[in-house]
DNA sequence: AATTTTGCCTAACACTGTTACAAAATGTAA
DNA sequence: TTACATTTTGTAACAGTGTTAGGCAAAATT
C-alpha cells in the first residue's frame, strides 16, 4: 500500500511549501506582510489547505521560532569548538551571537520581538535547553572546581545573555544611533565607525574579567 | 471672539480623552486590543473623529512612545538626586530602570517592543536626547578628568543601557525563567528567589568596576 | 458500480486601519 | 429671524486580516 505513503509525502511536501514560502517573504517582504492569505496566494492553494497543516498563524510563527533558536545553539555550539579556554569561548560565543543576529535579522526580530513570548511558548521550544547547556558548559570551566562557592552558573548565563541581546536588540533598532545626527555630516573622523563592535568587546570583556577577578580574591 | 477659543478647547478634550480612554484600555487589556475602532466605541465618537487629532494609528503610538521616554528620563534624574557619588548615581539610575520597567510594563512594551523604531522615529522622541544626558553626566563624571584619555561616554553610555535593557527585556518575557520547571517543585529551596535582581546587581558591579579599573591602570 | 472517505475550495464571519462623501450642527451675515 | 457658509460629525464603503462552516468533486474502498 504505497498509496497512503505517496499521501503523506505529498502532505510533507506541502506542509514544506508553506513553511519554505512563508519564510522567503519574510525575507523579502519583512515580518509585516506575514498573511495566511498571502501564502495560500502563493503556494496556489486555498486558505483552509494551511489551517489543516497549522493549527493557526502562532503554531507557524513557533515553528520558525524553534528553528531560529536551534540555529542560534548551533552557531554557538560550533563557535566555541575552536578552543578549549573557556575565556576565549564565551568571547568566540558572544561574537557569533552578534554574527547570527545580524545575519538572521529575521529571525532574530521574530524571536525576541513578535509577541513577548509566553511560558507554554517558552516550553515548545526545546532548542532554548541547548542554549543554555552551550552557555553554561563555558561559564562553569572559567572557575577551578571548588573555589568560588558563591559562583551561580545560571546567574552569569542570564547576565551574559542580557548584556547580549540588549546589545543586538538597541543595534538592531534605530534606537542605538547616535542621536540626531540624520545625515552623515562628519563621517570622516570615525571614532564613533564600528561603535557597536567596541561597545560589545567592551561589555564582553569586562563581563569575563567579573569572572575571573572574583577568583582571585578567593 | 472666545468662541474659537472654546472650540481650541473642546478639540483638546477629545484629544485628551482618546489618548486617556486609550492608554486605559492598553493598561487593563493589553496592547493586542488597542484599536482605533475600540477607542471610537469608548469615548463615543465615531472613527474619523479620531483622525481629524492623529494622522494614523502609529501617531498615537508615537504619542505615548514619547510619554514613556520622558518619563523614564525623569525617574532616572530624580533616582540620582539621592547622592553625588557618580558610582552610586550609576547604581541608582539601574535599580530605577528597572523598577520603571517592570511597573510600567505597557510603556516598556511599547517602546522596545511594538514595531523596530527606525530613524525617522527615533528622530521624534525629543526625551532620548534627555535620558542620553542623564546617563552619560555620571559616566563622566566618574572618570578624572585628564586620566583615561581612551574613555568613551558614549560607548559606556550604550553599554549600560544595553545591560539593562538585555536584563529586562529577557525577564518580562517567559525567556528569563528557569527552563523546564512548568510547576514549582522545588519553590522552598528559593537560590533563584529574586534571581534578576541578583542579575542586576551583578551586571551593575562588573560595569562600575569596569570604569573604576581602567582608572587604577593608566 | 455504488458508497464511503478524503481533499479542497467557495464563501462567509468578525475583525482591523483608513477614507470618501453626505448629513447635521454650528457660526456668520442680512 | 432667516439665508447662507463653514465646520463638525456620522454612515458606509474599501481593502485588508485570521478563522471556520458547508458543500462539491475526486479518489479510494467495498
Amino acid at each position: 500500500m504505497g498509496i497512503i505513503d505517496r499521501k503523506q509525502r505529498q502532505k510533507e511536501e506541502v506542509r514544506a511549501s508553506i513553511l519554505d514560502t512563508a519564510w522567503q517573504m519574510v525575507v523579502s517582504e519583512g515580518w509585516q506582510s506575514f498573511s495566511i492569505r498571502k501564502i495560500a496566494d502563493a503556494i496556489e492553494y486555498s486558505v483552509p489547505v494551511i489551517y489543516s497543516h497549522f493549527e493557526n498563524k502562532d503554531a507557524i510563527l513557533l515553528e520558525f521560532n524553534r528553528k531560529g533558536f536551534q540555529l542560534l545553539a548551533d552557531t554557538l555550539r560550533k563557535a566555541k569548538e575552536g578552543t578549549s579556554d573557556p575565556a576565549d569561548q564565551i568571547r568566540a560565543m558572544a561574537t557569533a551571537y552578534w554574527n547570527f543576529a545580524f545575519e538572521n535579522k529575521e529571525y532574530y526580530q521574530l524571536m525576541y520581538g513578535l509577541g513577548i513570548p509566553t511560558c507554554e511558548t517558552v516550553s515548545k521550544i526545546p532548542a532554548l535547553v541547548d542554549f543554555n547547556e552551550v552557555v553554561t558548559s563555558s561559564l562553569v570551566a572559567m572557575v577551578a572546581p571548588g573555589k568560588q562557592p558563591s559562583f551561580d552558573p545560571f546567574l552569569k548565563y542570564q547576565s551574559f545573555w542580557s548584556m547580549l541581546h540588549g546589545l543586538v536588540s538597541i543595534n538592531m533598532s534605530a534606537l542605538g544611533h547616535p542621536i540626531g545626527q540624520t545625515d552623515g555630516q562628519d563621517k570622516k573622523e570615525g571614532k564613533h565607525d564600528n561603535l557597536p563592535r567596541q561597545v560589545l568587546d567592551d561589555v564582553v570583556c569586562s563581563f569575563i574579567r567579573g569572572i575571573q577577578a572574583a577568583e582571585n580574591n578567593h
